[in-house]
DNA sequence: GTCTATATCCTGATAGAC
DNA sequence: GTCTATCAGGATATAGAC
């Protein structure tokens, strides 16, 4: 909880603390003591707040999970309130651009966040998958039907198939800040501009998503 | 060594051992002594071979990023010897091909190593990083021109950041053999026929990277 | 709620016999 | 090359004073 005077409390001070030390250094080389170091507490505070290490994981990931899915799934309502047929790139926009718009909140360890987001889909601890995969199901629930009446002709199982590479181009683009850079000698910063990465992004997946089917895909009729 | 009775040495069965605990554990969830277990030999045996962890760590990847990456190169050679204009596809085949066909090699864990290829790409471990990055220039040295030349209406800088989301998706499908499964309630499975998922995928970053530049992208005169 | 002190166990690495 | 035994340190977790 943090207080009105906007400085955190103990148990605020150690989710941020893990967050920060999670995402670069991950779960398991991050231990207690570089926690509540970190965060200038006691050692024992972790274990008389959240129980033991694992909870504190799960912790960490509740705190921010549930506003980043409620996010998107207000934009999906508006963009379906306001047009009953929403374009793939807003359907598309509405999934991608509340985790990676995390990059913009530097004063609440946004950036952090998304990076430990985007290695975590990817590389899923066994302590917070059935986090993921419950927070996830009211997610597909809303856009799997959404996606379905932007692609028509694409059949319900091609639907499935094209997210997963989708939310890998995603992922990666989450957690990578700076191999991108490196490897293209500084041109291309996907920080820089996250609104600008967003747009290549959504233009990248809804190209994916259009593709044709083949002809040859096993289970589809031609 | 392996020798030629095919039984795998002292070194063979530890870099064994690492390759599979690596993939279901992560780096540093995983002990020298349950390597070691694993692979039938004493404690000591990782110190004497290898001289450390991060040592060891590092000949698990070289030991199989050399020949793969010759793999890919070979096939863009062919590729670009019988046909002096190929394919975007083609191209992509030869990028993501030999990765994903580790799938199929059984026998020498190849599917294990697949997995930790692709949490490895997009989590890197400080230890291997230099490893990927020597490697990769190798491999970027070859196929980006060979991608401008595919895409000559796309601006370098553009290809760039296709590939990089190309490389998401690819990452996210070595990795994830059994999300997909499980979100689709067993519809799609990345691993039941791998030729068929390295078709789906060419076809959706083949259609990402053709896809129309964006009018208001910064740099890109329209 | 916060602290000190500690219990118990596991870690990577090495010394030295064989 | 392979073994046993061990070192020195770090891990999570807890007991109990304040």
């Amino acid at each position: 909880m943090t207080t009105a005077t906007g400085t955190p409390g103990t148990k605020d001070r150690i989710l941020d603390a893990a967050e920060k030390l999670f995402a670069d250094e991950g779960f398991t080389a991050t231990s207690l003591r570089a926690i509540t170091t970190e965060a200038g507490v006691n050692l024992a505070a972790v274990n008389y707040h959240f129980g033991s290490k694992d909870r504190l994981i799960e912790a960490v990931f509740e705190r921010r999970l549930a506003p980043l899915n409620h996010e998107r799934i207000s934009l999906l309502d508006a963009l379906e309130g306001s047009d009953e047929n929403p374009s793939l790139e807003g359907i598309l926009e509405a999934f991608v651009g509340p985790p990676l718009r995390l990059h913009r909140d530097t004063d609440r360890g946004g950036p952090t966040f998304m990076r430990l987001l985007g290695r975590t889909l990817t590389e899923p601890s066994q302590a917070i998958h059935e986090i993921f995969v419950r927070q996830f199901a009211e997610i597909a629930a809303r856009f799997t039907p959404a996606l379905e009446r932007a692609l028509p002709v694409l059949p319900p199982d091609e639907v499935f198939w094209r997210m997963h590479f989708a939310i890998g181009s995603m992922a990666h683009t989450m957690c990578d800040t700076f191999r991108l850079k490196l490897l293209s000698a500084g041109r291309c910063d996907a920080g820089e501009d996250i609104d600008a990465t967003i747009r290549r992004l959504v233009s990248f997946i809804a190209a994916g998503l259009r593709a044709p089917v083949p002809v040859d895909t096993p289970g589809v009729e031609t």
